[in-house]
Order: structure tokens, then C-alpha cells, then sequence
DNA sequence: CTAATATCAGGACAACTGATATAT
DNA sequence: CATATATCAGTTTTCCTGATATTA
């Protein structure tokens, strides 16, 4: 029984999941209007972070783990050897296969940027949240990790 | 002076953009794999909450609250109209605007929908977050609805 | 005449589905 | 032959820019 609680639960969660959905689409079109030429997608970033995460990977290792489809992983893989962030290598085990991995000028742009802080959302994220309210959306960003990472 | 301290901070939360915007791709990828056919999108779902919230509004209002054109709010409106969830009716006193209010069936729909707890979102907040959990996403999506709110 | 509202038309982007070549 | 990788081609979705009619 708790029929009640559990529906308030439920409600509860049912609003908070509203509240992001709606959250969603608006920060990816703040992000858009306020992107430059040169800046990388959301994709791309992940793919960047996860290589750096976990080390060389495959191109199809990186769809799942994205979950991606192969076929989508490609035109972001292509944009970030085209800017000469990842670098592909043949696998000499398996002809099938390229491995890629983050080239030596991902990293040096990697700090350069987080240096330059020009980026808009770090600046807003400066601006108008305090560190205590920055550390929340540490966590909070952790916990949502959890939902998407199946 | 704290040169070293600012650069800290600024790392940190240049760190916290950048698994926002990797987080971002992930969430909504996720969200359009498991929506089914009939499943609002999110600006659909911001305009819903937004009209719940303020009150009777016309498009070109809408669109400047979502941060978008007055010609992209225009597919979003016809399909929530579509739906049944909003109506248009001619304003008296301005013959250009359209005062667009939510219909009595979109409360009967919010409310049967926040019952049904079918959202493949809400069902995973519940499954995967304590409450306590969820109250700290709470926060952090009033945090972030800061950032977007212009 | 200038400004604001609503809307049409075409385009860019990111991810999708389906099909194909190659290697295991 | 069955499976896995990588990729080509075409489609869909969502929002964009540009242009136009109408009303204030």
C-alpha cells in the first residue's frame, strides 16, 4: 500500500522530468546562438572525453559507447581529424578496425582553452553561479551521467 | 593578485561546461530513442509549462521567452494546436497577435500523463535516483533554468 | 512611414535508417 | 557462410535566415 506516496512520487519525478526536457532544448539553443565557428558539437566533446577517459578506441567502440549508431559516429570522427584533435591507426591485428586516439595538439588546445576561458557557458557558469552552486551541478551533472550511461 | 586561484576556477568550471555540453548530446539522444510516436518534444513541453505558468500569451512572446525566432515557434504552436493542448483566439484589441491559451483537455492530458508514469524519463529518475537525488537535480535544474533565462 | 506580428520558403545541422564493401 | 567494421546515400527533425503580408 502508500498508493498516495507513491503517486505523489511519481508526480514528483514526472514534473522534474518535464523541468529538464524543457531545460534541454533551450540550453542547446543558448549554446548554438552563442557558439563560434571552430567550436565543437556536444558529440564531440564526448568523444574527446571519453578517448582521454579510457584511451584508444575503435570507431564503433566509441558509437556504443556514445550510444550512437557506427554510422552516426563517423561525421564527428571526421570533423575532429579534420581539426587535428584524434588521430586513426590501423589495428595491425584486425585489418577491419582503426584505432584512434587523441593526437598531441588535442591536448595543448585541450589546456589552452580551459585557460582561455572565452568559452560562454564557462563564463556564465562563473558568472552567475557561486562555487557552491557550481559544486551542486557537479553532482548533479554525475547523477544525470547515470540515467544516460545504460 | 590570486592569479592562481582564479585560474583554478576557471578550470573547473570550463571542466563542468564541457561534461555539461557531452552530457547534453547523450541526455537527448536518449530521450528521442525511447520517445514514442505522440510524445511531445521539449519545446513543445517548455511552451506547455510556460503557458501554465504565466498565463495566456500570443507566439511572438512565446518565442522571445524560449530564446527563440518568432518563424521557429510557429511548427511548435501548430502541433501543441494539432494536439488539442492549446487554442489561438484573435486578440480584440490587436488584430496582428493571437492570444493562445491552454485548452481544457491539455489539463485533463497533463494530468492523465503524470499518472500514467509511462515516460521512459520519469520512470528512470524514480528507478535509478533516491528522493534525495532528486532533490538535488531539482536544484540543479533551477540553476540551470538561471543560466538560460537570459 | 516605421515598427511589430505572423507566416511562407528554403537551408543547415545532427542524428537517423538502409545498403554495401571489406576483413574475420 | 556468418559476423563485425567502416562507410556511402538518402531521410527526418529542429531550428535557422530571408522575404512578405498585415496591422498599429
Amino acid at each position: 500500500m502508500h498508493a498516495a506516496l507513491d503517486d505523489r512520487q511519481a508526480s514528483r519525478a514526472s514534473m522534474l522530468a518535464q523541468d529538464l526536457r524543457a531545460l534541454l532544448g533551450k540550453l542547446k539553443r543558448r549554446l548554438r546562438e552563442q557558439s563560434h565557428v571552430g567550436d565543437l558539437t556536444p558529440s564531440q566533446i564526448s568523444v574527446l572525453l571519453r578517448l582521454e577517459k579510457d584511451g584508444p578506441a575503435t570507431a564503433s567502440s566509441l558509437a556504443r559507447a556514445e550510444g550512437m549508431r557506427p554510422q552516426s559516429i563517423v561525421p564527428v570522427i571526421a570533423a575532429l581529424e579534420n581539426a587535428g584533435l584524434v588521430a586513426g591507426a590501423p589495428d595491425p591485428a584486425d585489418g577491419r578496425q582503426t584505432i584512434l586516439s587523441l593526437t598531441k595538439a588535442c591536448r595543448t588546445w585541450a589546456e589552452k582553452s580551459r585557460a582561455a576561458r572565452q568559452d560562454w557557458l564557462t563564463r556564465t557558469l562563473q558568472a552567475r553561479l557561486s562555487l557552491q552552486e557550481q559544486d551542486k551541478l557537479v553532482e548533479a551533472v554525475a547523477l544525470l551521467n547515470r540515467l544516460v550511461d545504460d
